[in-house]
DNA sequence: TTTACGGTTCCAAAATTTTCGAACCGTCAC
DNA sequence: GTGACGGTTCGAAAATTTTGGAACCGTAAA
């Protein structure tokens, strides 16, 4: 196994509330999670559409994000894959994720596209 | 009319998620608003249960609270009463303060104690 | 009217968060 | 191996938030 460099995460039932409200408190954060609730994203595609921002700022933000455990990163070949953990959450916080992103959990989740 | 010392309020259709999310961030003031959950308090009722707290800090966080939105202040006499915005809240994000503070809603309101 | 009360506002210090360049680390291509 | 890539970590500066004392403002009681 080469090379296993996994990210810490809490695990579903640790989360602590004020801690994923304080990571979704910030706008560019939430315009993330809102992207990434329509799918994973590798980091390089974290960039918020329009403009750039150092990566190590991002990295910040998206380290902000996993350890609050709104975010799961996980190595993948030489990049990383940045998914929601919308299960987890709506476990801890049930209709929290859903009621941030606008969508009070009643319409259809697999609709078309 | 004798001095009306009423505080700026946002009003329901202006809120901001962010702000929202980010008022309720804070331990200290989650707290509150869980107590506030339950009725209206004056003031001073908002100290910690517990510890004092400077009345300044004390007036910061609810400044922070009633400008996100998330509470109103009103003048009575000659002291003030804090209050839930939580049919404006639900108006404005569907679900979320239930979510919050932990009931979706569906649960018996007056549950046995 | 004078004084006590309940609270907000003002201001500055302390703590935390944000930002970003530079250094570093694994992985893949050469 | 060597180098380019995708990203994280480190460290320090800038910005924002938190804290708390002092001054201030209306209201109600003496």
């Amino acid at each position: 196994m080469p090379g296993a460099r996994d990210l810490p995460h809490p695990d579903a039932a640790s989360l602590v509330l004020t801690d994923v409200l304080f990571a979704l408190s910030d706008p560019s954060r939430l315009a993330l999670v809102r992207r990434l609730a329509q799918g994973p994203l590798e980091v390089a595609a974290c960039q918020p559409t329009g403009g750039e921002v150092p990566k190590s700022t991002l990295s910040h933000h998206l380290k902000i994000l996993r350890e609050a455990g709104v975010v799961r990163n996980v190595p993948e070949g030489r990049q990383r894959y940045v998914s929601l953990r919308w299960q987890d959450l709506d476990d801890r916080f049930p209709g929290l994720l859903g009621a941030v992103l606008g969508t009070t959990g009643e319409e259809d989740p697999g609709g078309s596209v």
